[in-house]
DNA sequence: TTGAAAGCGCTAACAA
DNA sequence: TTGTTAGCGCTTTCAA
């Protein structure tokens, strides 16, 4: 199982070293001639390579890590699928890191990744003030772009959606079917997503007077469970609320799954809308009316401002993109049903980009 | 951005690199007053190690790649969590490739890990056939090990589930609630487990004297789409199944999702399995009876058999787990519904070996 | 227990 | 266009 080296390669050729490694990686001239023979040569002595010895040349490794809260929520599965196919177009590989909503072990990923001299790091920290020490750390020495999440602080690149946006379209179209009070249910408030999620659920009932109450916003946790858990409380009291606006489609599910175990028609009785358009919020009855994140666009701005950090560039960008709303028949609207083609969605553009680099 | 290096911690510890790199790595013995010297020089200047030199001195990299056909899929997104888990607990990093279902796309993968120098590779291969080629050259250079799926022809390492015992559970069960008659929805049988499950549907139907058609035997792909439009055509014939057999918990969620459409009740007309046991198997409505697949010794043995294979083990290891039958309301079983702790399932121990390491 | 020195496999100056 | 040479940062003999 002995590796074959560039040497061996160069020998059978009957040329340096320096040759074949111009010739294979095509980044000076070569004579035509011996580009065959190097050619030649490598493919019968099955030559591979060794990117590790390459990497510890020239400083550069075209690996990036990235570090998601959970893997298992569809919502962050979908951005690393979008990330890994961004980078697999460039030939680069991606380091795959679950922080499992533990600030040390995202830790001891940040630190292993920058061991590693990953040409970047893309992360969706999992506390906004706890993960603050271990971001700044890493960020001081490699190029680091913050995803959907950021924590507070810090000055780093950073792509999501513009959460604000997000529930205005909610609120505005669940007033628009005639709903005039919402309740509210969300994670505790530990990351920035989260609590300007709240922060324009409570701007925006405000706005247009819709009533909430105080014991109308739950947080628990981005998961199934407690959306359930919750909405079974709100079902409790006599004075319901007319929708409930859950901050991620997993509460949604949970809650959709709460109102059928009550008997509490959806939308009949209450309207339900969720968060991120996940795959399976379609295909539930009723489908979710949910906001959707252009997940291919955020993963292919942050692996350009990855390069463009690397380059040098100055400025860290914050890129808030427009987030779109899918109506479903959760809110009543009529809206399709199952996962045919989302044709009412609106071209997701760029929404706001608060500075940029040079 | 100039990275620290072991000679700059030397240096300000008035020792060599070697004894720094002794000491950091903590594999040879050192005076406990170097040690502290060399800490706090280590501390205070930041140092964080160069893992891409150290591998290249080591000829190991302390990472591994790991290749499925989609991450999106619940399934083997479970699967790469899982496997990350116990390599993140070895200190060790995950390279993660989607082959997107394309075996140009996923020889691509394995010819970057492999001159990326990764410990090992696992992978769940796109193709039972056209997947042959790619897999035999990587393993011949590095330890492989293919999961769940495993191409033809090859004789690598593999851990799956026992696929005929997982069909002789389903089928029995359906038998048992009363089926007389079965359906079978798959993907086109491009790789081992799909042709197994068939191979297996049609052993059990028939020793159990369950009726079937040709044409009730309907192969597309994995995904909802394909289960709501297989269902479809079954449901258009006035000659119904009494049960239909999903070769996985997408296809049977959009069989379930057909048959409600169609006004068809699950369990009472149609039962309805799905088989992975995906997290949302447990959420729909009904609730959907399927096969679970020990996930976490699935990956579990999957890296121990990496390393076994990187000290030099010889014959290739065949580990067949073993599936366990979760009933739900999908059969009209009356099992539990909802996303509750699965107390039904029996133990997934070792199934079978067939052959091991000395 | 510590240090000196070689070298992992590759690429980038520099020369020719 | 090609070859020579130095060296990326680390670990590991080998000697002391």
């Amino acid at each position: 199982m002995h590796r074959i080296t560039i040497a061996q390669v160069a020998a059978k050729a009957g040329v340096s070293t320096a040759t074949v490694s111009r010739a294979l990686s095509g980044a000076r001239p070569v004579s035509d001639e011996i580009r065959r023979r190097v050619d030649a040569a490598a493919r019968e002595l099955g030559y591979s390579g060794n990117t590790i010895a390459s990497a510890l040349r020239r400083s550069r490794t075209d690996t990036v890590g990235m570090v998601v809260p959970s893997i298992a929520n569809p919502f962050f599965t979908s951005l690393v699928e979008s990330v890994e196919h961004v980078l697999q177009a460039e030939g680069r590989q991606l380091f795959l890191c679950d922080s499992r909503q533990d600030t040390s072990v995202e830790e001891g990923h940040l630190r292993s990744l920058a061991a590693r001299q990953v040409d970047g790091i893309i992360i969706s920290p999992c506390h906004g003030t706890r993960s603050t020490p271990a971001v700044e750390a890493a960020a001081a020495a490699i190029p680091l772009v913050q995803l959907d999440r950021h924590v507070a602080g810090t000055n780093t690149d950073w792509v999501g959606v513009d959460d604000h946006e997000s529930m205005r379209l909610l609120l505005e179209h669940l007033h628009g079917t005639g709903a005039r009070s919402a309740a509210f249910i969300s994670s505790t408030l530990t990351n920035s997503s989260t609590e300007l999620r709240l922060a324009g659920f409570r701007l925006q009932t405000q706005r247009l007077a819709m009533r909430t109450r105080p014991d109308w916003i739950l947080l628990g946790e981005y998961s199934v469970d407690w959306g359930r858990r919750a909405t079974a409380v709100l079902l409790g009291d006599a004075d319901l609320p007319e929708a409930i606006v859950c901050a991620d489609d997993l509460i949604a599910l949970g809650a959709l799954r709460a109102c059928r175990d009550h008997g509490v028609d959806v939308p009949g009785d209450i309207r339900i809308t969720g968060y991120d358009d996940i795959d399976f919020a379609a295909l539930f009855e009723p489908a979710l009316t949910t906001i959707s994140q252009p997940r291919d666009r955020i993963a292919a701005e942050a692996v350009r401002l990855l390069a463009t950090a690397a380059q040098g560039g100055a400025a860290a960008a914050h890129i808030a993109l427009a987030p779109s709303l899918v109506v479903r028949q959760s809110t009543g609207a009529g809206g399709q049903t199952g996962p045919q083609p989302m044709s009412s969605r609106s071209e997701p553009g760029e929404h706001q980009e608060s500075s940029s680099r040079p």
